[in-house]
DNA sequence: GCTATTGCTGATATCGTTGTCAAAGAACAT
DNA sequence: ATGTTCTTTGACAACGATATCAGCAATAGC
């Protein structure tokens, strides 16, 4: 533990020559200090090495200067990610971030929340799917009108705060790519039905498909779960199957890699028998070989971008800032190829 | 903003007709309470639903039920587990986690640290690698009297707060693994010379060999810094020599993963020509195919240890918690066979 | 010239706890 | 009975900041 004689606003008052408001009014900006006083009391400041103490801070004025992540995810390169985000943001500005796992299975999960926050004073939090998507959840949140922002939520009309990513468009377009390279007995790996993603990534799918006049032959879609097992199961199950597809587009990389486990399992040549797209360029989508095809989202931006949303609303002092939109990227690499047929 | 009107140790007080100090004593299990009157205070504190105010705790008593996360570390799976393994444990004890990004080779890093704690008047630390191994940063922390644990550190002797898994003996014996399968030309890929693993993991493997009079072909021993890429490099390098190993024994999964592309690339089949070893049994291990044998290590109860034994120093009450060094497990899959020729 | 407004400042209360210290009564020893 | 110790309790200060409100000077309005 510190143990330092800590100097507070006493004492820089008294090497100032003013009261302790006047400290105060200076070290939160307030208005109808004049330069002078400024200038002699941050020279004070200064010199002392004087630093506010947060908990007495925190106690009066009922602010912490922490935020909460709240997450609930499986894909760790992912929480990684907006872990990383969120702790840039949080560095320029002072503030810290706090963790807080949940189980969104958990009844009283709103209710435990809202405690954390208010024993802890958290300033605000932001929310991660498949939490983004709970609507419960988030209307808790509203009641106890705490502050947050949401990373990818499935319906953005709730809420103003939000950053999200075109999992549609972009799940649309790779499908077209897939098509162009002369593919049509195309397999899909759906995601965990409680997520957003899931739904939008099969949707962008299936229209592109569709308006191909592709057939969607159904007993090449599966629902996984996100994980490389759910993936390689459904994997195991497409290609038992007498008639395989030539192309499989799995919801994100982890299945996709259960997928090409499943394949070379069973001797299946990849690319040139078996096309393999992922999606969220996830590590491992470069690390196997033959390398995967995917879409990449700015994760890291859209966390940093999500914390200076929540860290506008929370400072009614700054500039807001925007909830947006962010464009994700088709990643081409060796598991898509023409076919060869 | 939380904005119920809460419910404090005053209104307790008065409806237990007893003074807030007695109050005070109950919440903080304090002796020399009578049972009557602690019965009467638990019941008002119940019945009122009081909670105690975190911030006016901390204030007073110099103590924010917070610890902080230390870290710089490329393993994102490392790093999940080791906070998955914490925050089970602070939600055990009412403790909360912050996460500190650290960069090693910051100069002021003990200086940011001392104060970034007094600051938030975090209550201790756990250290992981590659922090763990410095010691001018480890100095300061003792200088300012900061409780902290470490996880990994090179030098137990040290500190008295630790954890430790035995990477010198798993090394050994996954070398001798290797020799038992008939291999003698063995290739081994060093990590991040700054982790004290990297050292122990090399020592284990050469110790093992140069015991069985198995000499050390110093063309196949390649530092990589525990990434994909320098494992990938370093598997070129070795596999693009005229003379190849039979095995590469990496440090880690990530590297042992860039071997296997490597190979897969060149058109060397494993593990019928090329046998591969990794390091901490991360997904990926699995995940690929032919799946690695690797060491686990288990990361999450080493976590859950460290957070016990710095909560057991911090709070004086409870009882301490031991070092403790955890035993790894060989884990043996596809990719190590026996020497066919 | 006299009052109203504005800008700057400080004394003091306050946030919700824990720490200090003294007092009252019970228990014990003499 | 008396002094000593131990247990239980509470009044009040303290932690280190912000909030309230009042005071005083300087400016503006008429």
């Amino acid at each position: 533990m510190s143990n330092q004689m800590s100097v507070t606003i006493k004492d820089v008052s008294k090497d100032a020559n003013v009261s302790i408001k006047t400290v105060s009014r200076v070290i939160n900006n307030e208005i109808n200090v004049s330069e002078d006083t400024k200038d002699r009391v941050l020279q004070s400041i200064l010199r002392l090495g004087f630093k506010p103490n947060k908990n007495a801070q925190s106690l009066r004025s009922k602010r912490s200067y922490m935020i909460a992540l709240l997450y609930d995810n499986p894909n760790k390169h992912y929480l990684a990610d907006i872990q990383s985000g969120i702790l840039q943001v949080c560095k320029e500005t002072g503030y810290n971030l706090v963790l807080q796992e949940c189980n969104y299975q958990n009844k009283n999960l709103g209710t435990e929340i809202i405690e954390f926050i208010s024993d802890f004073q958290i300033d605000g939090l932001i929310v991660t799917p498949p939490l983004s998507d709970m609507d419960d959840l988030l209307a808790s949140l509203d009641n106890a009108k705490v502050h947050y922002s949401i990373i990818a939520p499935s319906d953005k009309r709730t809420s103003s705060s939000y950053v999200s990513s075109n999992d549609y468009d972009a799940s649309y377009a790779m499908t077209n790519e897939i098509i162009s390279k002369g593919h049509t007995d195309i397999g899909f790996i759906k995601g965990h039905h409680k997520h957003s993603a899931s739904s939008l990534r099969y949707k962008g799918f299936s229209d592109a498909v569709t308006q191909k006049n592709i057939p969607l032959n159904s007993k090449w879609v599966k629902e996984g779960n996100f994980t490389f097992d759910s993936g390689f199961n459904a994997g195991l199950e497409i290609l038992d199957s007498p008639l395989c597809p030539s192309v499989i587009f799995a919801s994100n990389d982890y299945m996709a890699a259960g997928v090409m486990k499943a394949a070379q399992m069973k001797g299946i040549k990849i690319p040139s028998e078996l096309c393999i797209i992922g999606f969220d360029d996830s590590p491992i989508a470069e690390q196997l070989w033959p390398s995967l095809s995917t879409v990449r989202q700015p994760v890291k931006e859209m966390a940093c971008h999500a914390a200076k949303i929540l860290l506008g609303n929370v400072d009614g002092l700054s500039q807001q800032t925007e909830s947006k939109e962010f464009k994700s990227e088709l990643i081409l690499r060796e598991s898509l190829v023409n076919l060869s047929d």
